[in-house]
DNA sequence: CGGCAAAACGCAATCGATTGCATTATTATT
DNA sequence: AATAATAATGCAATCGATTGCGTTTTGCCG
């Protein structure tokens, strides 16, 4: 109760004494080692959980060198994508015996920077990041790379050779949502995108162009609406610019489901009929498609399984697994959600 | 780039070498001790930077007994509360200093355990829990208590005395949403509650039925759906069954957002009006209140202020700060949150 | 220039666990 | 029963930083 009792922990030494034996017999008792015979074993087992000992995992990292520990680095935690990539690390993290320190940049290139530090000091086994918004300088990173510790992107990634990598077909879930709306028989299609300088936007605006050049549709430079962080105030910004073209479009391939809904509830305000007049596909399938009216389509975007597929990247690094070039890229399978928000034909109320 | 180029770390012992001085006088040097001449202060300093010198968090943390280190102990990572939750912590815990680590339980009592045992091993200067669901027993967490390492329950904490905790007054503001719906004209208020072996399930459920007495209107327990996780599936059940009273209820109350906006769809599926018919509201102003249409009323419960909290606490323990009992309870403000889903009365549109 | 206080710095132990290399106890072999 | 062989266990250094206390250096005054 009062402030001073902190009692000292029951090391192995502690133990050695009460079994007057040595603390190395008590370190290889305690962890199987076959050269302790099997009294000794049991007696140094039984007597750990009496006195209630627990193993000092610092004592035990600075003597071996490994932290048993995995690092994250993101943007901001309570993101509905970061949330889920985060669940599925610490799940594969924790089943392969490993500790996750977690830290957030807040998309400030400098506070990430700081954080990188931090985690380097605690000398984590891996760092799995997703960048800031604002990253455009990757040079920190070295710190990790130079000293071994491998450093697996998830999302957002650098846009350079060697780096291990996690992460979707941008382009390919692009191309997939634009086609699905020109087959809805849209012809005036709009785009809202991301900060271009970050990958996964400018592949997701790549694929959106491409996508309009198969299918013989002109691409209309006014009909790309450049956004930065698709929050939903920039949503409703883009689509309020975006329906008061002449003419206006008549569907949206919007990079992430926050700027999407915004511009649903904009364009409902404004009484226009969706899909029937405006077509709309967002990015990401968060939980909020569902909820919005009309239903939200789609681009499923599997965060948790990223997540553990990034720590079994880790893993196979430090097992000095990953010889082959194409083994430094993962990449997971998108699909499109097909929902109300989209569906001009009818075809899902068919079944 | 190969797999065995574990280049060792500079430490304070080659810095001293080459300074030709004593790693005593390094390690005083980097932390500003008082005792070294700013001389030599500045040329460890520049030495460090040239050499790339990174402190050994691990070493150090060993030596000085002081991990510096934040465990956090939740149901699942990738929920709308719990993750704000963390990024609240995270940001505090940062800003003091400190690493945070983070674990889920999944809900699951087995898996807390094991987890609160590898967070001991870490020898974290505190731990923040969010208990899991199924938790009834408490018995784990005096390996922290009797250690001296600080815990601090946040929203879902134990039925017992003391413990420090950072919540809300869920009594009042169950209390408040009903007497709001009650206001609103309606007289059978329908409630759909979680576990009750939650103390915060229970102080809601029982804010509901002080509500109810209060204004003269006889609880029936028919009204009273019990529901347990309270998930978007059990939000529809609990629908059904609530709606096929005869007379249906006029009102719900929702111990949560997710269950809330099931019964929303449910209702509107049936054709039921909205609040006309049944007014309804929720508890957490989750980001989807704002999406479901009509928009759901909801308690607005302070997720990362809590999260922050929570670590102030934490760090007030360390210190020796926390005296007087009432000081091991930090209660949050929260508030009505009025959405179309229970404006009746139409305030909303007025102004 | 001697003397002394204050300022700088170094020694060596310490934190708790791990491990290469002995050393001792036990069992097997002939 | 003596010796080889094998199984068990112990010694002591080590990981990197910190710290109480002792030692040296510097600065200042008479």
């Amino acid at each position: 109760m009062s402030k001073g009792d902190k009692k000292k922990d029951v090391t192995i030494h502690d133990l050695a004494q009460e079994l007057k034996i040595s603390p190395s017999t008590v370190s290889r008792a305690l962890r199987g080692h076959s050269s302790i015979g099997e009294k000794t074993k049991k007696a140094v087992r039984e007597l750990a959980k009496k006195r209630g000992y627990r193993p000092n995992a610092i004592a035990s990292s600075l003597r071996t060198n490994q932290s048993n520990t995995f690092g994250i680095m993101v943007s901001w935690i309570n993101r509905t994508f970061i949330s889920s990539l985060i669940a599925g690390i610490e799940k594969a993290a924790r089943e392969a015996g490993n500790r996750v320190i977690i830290t957030q940049s807040h998309d400030i290139a400098e506070l990430e920077k700081e954080n990188l530090q931090a985690l380097y000091d605690s000398r984590i086994s891996a760092l799995i990041v997703s960048l800031a918004m604002e990253t455009r300088d990757y040079s920190h990173f070295s710190l990790f790379s130079k000293n071994g510790i491998p450093v697996v992107f998830v999302d957002r990634f650098p846009n350079k050779k060697d780096i291990h990598k996690v992460h979707i077909n941008n382009f390919n879930a692009a191309f997939e949502a634009t086609e699905h709306l020109i087959h809805q028989g849209c012809s005036r299609l709009a785009h809202f995108g991301g900060a271009r300088h970050q990958a996964i936007y400018e592949d997701r605006r790549s694929g959106y162009i491409a996508a309009l050049k198969k299918n013989n549709i002109d691409v209309d430079e006014k009909l790309i609406l450049q956004g930065n962080s698709l929050s939903a105030e920039e949503g409703l910004m883009l689509a309020e610019q975006a329906l008061a073209l002449a003419p206006p479009p008549d569907a949206i391939f919007c990079a992430n489901d926050t700027a999407a809904v915004s511009a649903i509830r904009y364009a409902k305000s404004k009484g226009i009929a969706i899909p029937e007049q405006l077509a709309i596909i967002g990015f990401n399938n968060d939980p909020i498609c569902e909820i919005i009216d009309p239903p939200l389509s789609s681009i499923h975007h599997p965060a948790a399984e990223m997540g553990e597929a990034a720590v079994k990247q880790a893993l196979a690094i430090l097992a000095g697994k990953i010889e082959t070039e194409s083994a430094r890229s993962v990449t997971l399978e998108t699909h499109v959600v097909i929902r109300a928000s989209s569906d001009k034909l009818g075809s899902l109320a068919k079944p």
